[in-house]
Formats: C-alpha cells, sequence, structure tokens
DNA sequence: ATACCGTCCGTACCATGGTACGGAGTCAAG
DNA sequence: CTTGACTCCGTACCATGGTACGGACGGTAT
C-alpha cells in the first residue's frame, strides 16, 4: 500500500493542506520520497501506518485535544506510559468540567436575563442593562 | 471627567492597545481630539460615557459573547429593539447548550477511558486504542 | 525649558487550526 | 511524448482577541 498525499488526505478525512500542516508540526513524519532521486527525490509515499497515524490524530481531536496534546498522547504512544497519559486524559477532564461549569453557569444568566426580558416589555431591556456598569 | 486612554483603559481592567483594538473594531468610538489643533489635533480626552461603553463590553464578553455580537448589542442598545436582543440572547443560549452538550459527551468518554485504564496495567492502554482506527 | 512619561499611529506578531496561492517538478494515461 | 492532474515548498492569509514595537509628538512636573 503506497499512495499519495491526496489519497492519504482524502482517506483521513482532511485536505492536502492539513496533512502538511500536521507535518510542519510534527505531528507526522514527512516520509522518505521513492520517485526519482535526482533533484532530491520526486513524489513522496504513504502507507498504512500513516493513515492509521492520521485517524488517530482526527479521533483524539474529536475528543477536544489540542493538537499540542495530540503531540504528546503520539509519543506516549510509543512509551506505553500509561500513568501519563492517565495524567494527559484527567488534565482534558478537568479542563472540560472547568469549562462546561463557566458556560452552564453563563447560559443560566443569560437564560433568565431573556425571561425577564421576555416577562416585561416596559423600560428598558433586562439583557442590556445587565452589562451595564450602573 | 475628562481621562486619557490610559486611565481609561486600567479603569476599565484592559490594556491600552485593547481599547486601541475595540476602536479599530468600533465597539468603541475614538472620541475628538482636544488638545492644540496644530498637527490635527493632540491628545484624545475620555468621559463617562466611554468608560460605561468599555465596561459593557468587558461584562458582555463575560457572558461569552464574540465581539461581533457585543456590536450588535450596542447597536441595539441605541434601538430598544427588545425582540431582537432576545433573539441574539436566545442564539447564544442555544450555541452554549450545543457547546455543553458536546462537552459533557467528550467528557463522559474519557472519564470512562482513563477508568478503564486505570483498572487494568496490561495489554495496550485503552485511551489511546480508543483513537486507532483498528 | 527641558526631561520624562504618556499618547498616537501603523504595522507586525502571538496562539490555534488550518486554507490558499504560485511556480516548478513529477507521474501516468492516451 | 505530450497533456493534464497531482505533488512539493515556501509563504501569505483567514478568524479571534488581543499584545508589542518604534518613532514622533503632547503634556506636565521640576
Amino acid at each position: 500500500m503506497q499512495i499519495t498525499i491526496g489519497k492519504l488526505a482524502s482517506a483521513g478525512g482532511v485536505g492536502v493542506e492539513t496533512v502538511r500542516y500536521y507535518q510542519r508540526r510534527g505531528l507526522m513524519a514527512t516520509p522518505v520520497r521513492s520517485g526519482g532521486e535526482r533533484w532530491g527525490g520526486g513524489i513522496r509515499r504513504y502507507g498504512a501506518d500513516d493513515l492509521r497515524r492520521l485517524r488517530f490524530i482526527r479521533s483524539a481531536q474529536a475528543a477536544g485535544f489540542t493538537l499540542d496534546e495530540i503531540s504528546e498522547l503520539l509519543a506516549l504512544e510509543e512509551s506505553n506510559d500509561r500513568a501519563r497519559v492517565r495524567r494527559l486524559a484527567r488534565r482534558r477532564i478537568d479542563a472540560l468540567d472547568r469549562k462546561i461549569a463557566q458556560m452552564t453557569e453563563t447560559r443560566a444568566v443569560l437564560a433568565r436575563l431573556a425571561d425577564q426580558c421576555a416577562a416585561s416589555d416596559t423600560g428598558p431591556c433586562p439583557i442590556l442593562t445587565a452589562f451595564e456598569p450602573y
């Protein structure tokens, strides 16, 4: 299985530029060129491992990990240092919890303001006055 | 009350550059200059209204509104079009709900994986294998 | 009156996750 | 063997919300 970057990208559900971006970010290796080697090689060929790695990145991204964190995860794949992987996951979970709590609070405030606004059509809008310092 | 941009910024809890950024974004007006008018005016002076507006922006931002949405809110302040303000708030609430739901799901998945990982120290880490396509 | 801090303004840069472009080279089909 | 699609590479650009810099000028305290 030797495919070009375009096939790899579409197989992974991303654009060619995205694969190249991941290479620049160090998330994926740029494979050796297999074409004519006269000026530095021809076109790079990719295999099943590259596609696996690309899909790993997309999966982890869907779980909310940043590309930096995914770098760490990929590094940990080799080492099999499970304690460290768990710590990384824990950190992500804690960050999610904080964010969820904050957004839930914001949502409640906004919903209450919207209800107040809908309840009375006289005077200034409570939503707007809530943001006013006086 | 006539203050300079530096005083305005610190009174609003932001940096001078941030105020200038808001001016560029059209969130705040750049007031007339009140100094010597020889080369185009001296230094701009700000008043209580500017500080109110700056604090409004920060408050709305704390509620999760983007600067673009805050632009709309500020425009609506003048018109007192409460139905439109409510629609804007509703949109924000819906977006928050979607985001909260997605993050909650992600959190649950991660927590489950972390538990599985902690439960068994044999074989590959479940967190990592969860991201692997095979 | 002169030092010194603050302001003005354009422009460039930061992180984050990409997307777009242009010119040169490469590869496969017809 | 030519054509056309694809790749390579650097670089610039998108949104978002700012931060930093540098030179020229303004305002004020001594």
